[in-house]
DNA sequence: CTCGCATACTACGACTGTAGTAGTACGCGT
DNA sequence: ACGCGTACTACTACAGTCGTAGTATGCGAG
């Protein structure tokens, strides 16, 4: 099981990738992350409310209401230009992480314990 | 440049991987981060410091009065064995982490985009 | 001699992100 | 009538990082 501090800082990368894909809403969102996670990770519910939220008031995605089928209302996400953009450096920065990262997992930090 | 948010949580991985090599200081161990990480991540003294007294306080690792060249005090570090069992627990949890963003960032979350 | 710099460490306050808890509201099946 | 899944909101607590600043000493440059 992935602890949340582990991948704290991923959660907005993790929202955008999905809504890369087209547009959702939260309640959805925090589904398909959780099955994604599979049995390494699941979200909060209060996580991903925020995630959207700090996300919409960046810029990075644009809320527009809608109706669910059953005819409650529902607030759809969509990425903006801004948002796309924000997945590509932040998915640089997540190779960078993994590699310093898996230099001191590695041990590759100096010669190696003989 | 990694942000301090995205490399949050692997700190004290960071530290305890360092000490697995061997006894060291807190002044060191950010000298030694810091170039590890090269152009992508300096790690802060207080970051360092508040992490080496968090995995102290956690039993993690143990410290002991030593005095540098010049004569002046210096507190070194010693990984416990509860520390090489939490380095071989993060170290898991970390690869689980990498597999599970990566699902995200490669697009590979769902059928892929046609 | 004095100044700045590297070493080595400590303290405090501010901010951000996640979790915990709880509440609202509605349609559906039993 | 009741609980359950859906969809969302609000408030609080806590942990980790950062910025800033301060202490103290030895060394080389001016």
């Amino acid at each position: 099981m992935i602890s949340a501090d582990a991948i704290r800082g991923y959660v907005d990368l993790m929202v955008l990738s999905l809504l890369r894909e087209g547009p959702s809403y939260a309640y959805e969102l925090a589904q398909r992350i959780t099955a994604i996670g599979g049995d390494d990770y699941s979200i909060k519910q209060t996580t991903l409310y925020s995630a959207v939220k700090r996300l919409e008031a960046g810029g990075l995605v644009s809320a527009s209401a809608g109706v669910s089928p059953t005819g409650k209302p529902r607030t759809y996400y969509r990425i903006t230009e801004a948002g796309v953009a924000h997945v590509a450096l932040k998915t640089e920065e997540w190779h960078h992480t993994k590699t310093v990262v898996d230099r001191f997992v590695t041990g590759t930090a100096q010669g190696g314990t003989p």
